[in-house]
DNA sequence: AACGAGGAATCGT
DNA sequence: ACGATTCCTCGTT
């Protein structure tokens, strides 16, 4: 086995950046079942082929309370035996990353994929207590009530690539990530996100591990250049962002869409918002803001903190998130019914088993499974629809047709594994059997699980009448019947 | 070989 | 009790 390299990321994070970028990492409360199950992110341990990548915790902060009913009685055991540790190490298999066999699957990505997490996780249900305690270290709970202007010890800013140390290690080769100074590059990022875009522009760290270039401009620049290696990451965050729009949309009887909001609307949003990152409340909201929604959309950052300044920058990134979460929602309805057009429109790719480069790893794969068991129109809720009722937490006792649905409902993220062929009549194909039967074996821990026995599961639906065999009948497409779906 | 169908026992909640 | 899991045999693609 060559020599492993091991990243170290390290964060001390009292400071909380009000920037719009930093929202999407410290939205309040991003859904951490969004991400890996099996792994406490800033904890793994990653090994694989030159250069082998070790990711471990140094966070030494004091202890935060936090809540135990997120983690798992009974976690991967792997994950479980190392936990105390503070990380947990993966062993190099044939596949680096990925527990499942994935022929085209790309360590590098998903190395890269694993320290977008970290940027883009916040404090939420994790996997182990361990973890939990670390990512709140990382992302403090509170959203943005510190101050972003504190300086960070580290003043070593100058250029990204003194963030990355390499140290030989004895026979190792140990490289820190050093998050601290990364943090302070997000601090420091001006309207024009000048830091983010240095730091991201930075190459250095994807050569080091011979990562695929990044696609900058596709992060920065909004949805529809959305792609690539950021698509399913953007994907999650949306995902998690369209559920609490949902839920906040519902209670403040608005649209998704903030075009469509009218004045009251948007000082109802706005103070909603406030309240959300527990941000000072304004008294004269309606004076400041007399737009409605569309032209509040209009309004840029500066703007937003010009009229207020202690929250301005988080409004406005949280009405970018809101936006590009009903541009993605669009886009993926149109996905259902016009795919062809839909690529067309945000650029994607739909993903080619011939290629290798989408081919998902340890960390897109584990971040699939979406959600809790908020599938849109689950008959269970008929009568409520999406009111929240049981939200987070929940996702224990799932039931598979509800699952599929979930990652069904993530395109983007769960095409190459199953994907629709007529939403509209409910008939899906699972892509790849061995993937969607490891995932919920993932979701369920049950990691003896396989297609043989979730599609026995799935044939016990026949006589339930919750799914049915297509009238043709083909190979691993199956149908929701009619309750079930829609 | 992989998938489909369904019986039967068992498990977990 | 119920849904899911596990194991099984046999048939089909």
């Amino acid at each position: 086995m060559p020599h492993s390299c091991s990243t170290q990321f390290k964060l001390a994070a009292e400071q909380f950046p009000t920037d719009s970028y930093a929202a999407y990492a410290y939205a309040d409360n991003f859904d951490l079942s969004l991400l890996p199950e099996d792994s406490g992110i800033p904890t793994t341990v990653y090994q694989y082929n030159a250069p082998q990548i070790k990711i471990e915790s140094a966070w030494e902060i004091q202890e935060q309370p936090v809540s135990a009913s997120y983690a798992p009685a009974n976690p991967c055991s792997s994950a479980s035996s190392s936990a105390s540790s503070g990380h947990q190490l993966i062993p190099p298999p044939a596949y680096p990353h990925s527990a499942y066999p994935s022929p085209q699957s790309s360590p590098q990505q998903s190395e890269f994929a694993s320290f977008k997490y970290d940027c883009l996780s916040s404090p939420c249900p994790s996997l182990d207590a361990s973890s939990i305690k670390q990512e709140l270290h990382i992302l403090p709970p509170s959203p943005p009530e510190s101050n972003c202007e504190t300086p960070s010890p580290r003043s070593d800013t100058s250029s990204s690539s003194s963030s990355i140390k390499a140290e030989p290690l004895d026979a190792e080769l140990e490289s820190y990530i050093d998050l601290n100074t990364l943090q302070q590059q997000l601090l420091d990022i001006k309207p024009n996100h000048q830091a983010l875009r240095e730091c991201l522009e930075d190459t250095t760290f994807q050569r080091k591990h011979n990562l695929k270039p990044l696609a900058l401009e596709s992060f920065i620049g909004g949805l529809a250049e959305v792609r690539g290696d950021f698509e399913p990451v953007i994907s999650l965050a949306l995902e998690h962002a369209k559920r609490e729009a949902d839920a906040i949309c519902a209670k403040l009887q608005i649209s998704q869409d903030p075009n469509a909001w009218t004045a009251a609307q948007v000082h109802a949003w706005l103070r909603s918002t406030l309240a959300q990152f527990k941000l000072p409340p304004v008294d004269n909201l309606e004076l400041q803001f007399s737009e409605d929604g569309a032209a509040l959309a209009l309004l840029s950052e500066e703007e937003f903190q010009r009229r207020l300044p202690e929250s301005g920058s988080t409004l406005h990134a949280q009405l970018e998130i809101w936006k590009m979460a009903y541009a993605d929602q669009l886009g993926n309805e149109m996905e259902a019914t016009a795919p062809a057009a839909n690529d067309m429109l945000w650029g994607y790719q739909a993903p080619n088993v011939e290629q290798d480069e989408s081919e998902d790893d340890e960390d897109m794969e584990s971040a699939v499974p979406l959600a809790t068991a908020t599938a849109p129109g689950t008959p269970n809720s008929a009568p409520a629809k999406r009111s929240g009722g049981a939200r987070n937490g929940g996702s224990s006792h799932i039931h598979l047709w509800q699952f599929l649905k979930e990652l069904l409902a993530a395109p983007q993220v769960n095409g190459t594994a199953i994907r629709w062929i007529d939403r509209s009549k409910g008939i899906f194909k699972i892509e790849d059997s061995v993937r969607v039967a490891k995932l919920w074996g993932r979701r369920k821990n049950r990691p003896a699980m396989n297609y043989d026995k979730l599609s026995r599961s799935i044939r016990q639906y026949y006589k339930k009448g919750i799914m049915k065999k297509t009238e043709r009948s083909q190979r691993l497409v199956y149908q929701f019947c009619q309750p079930y779906h829609q």
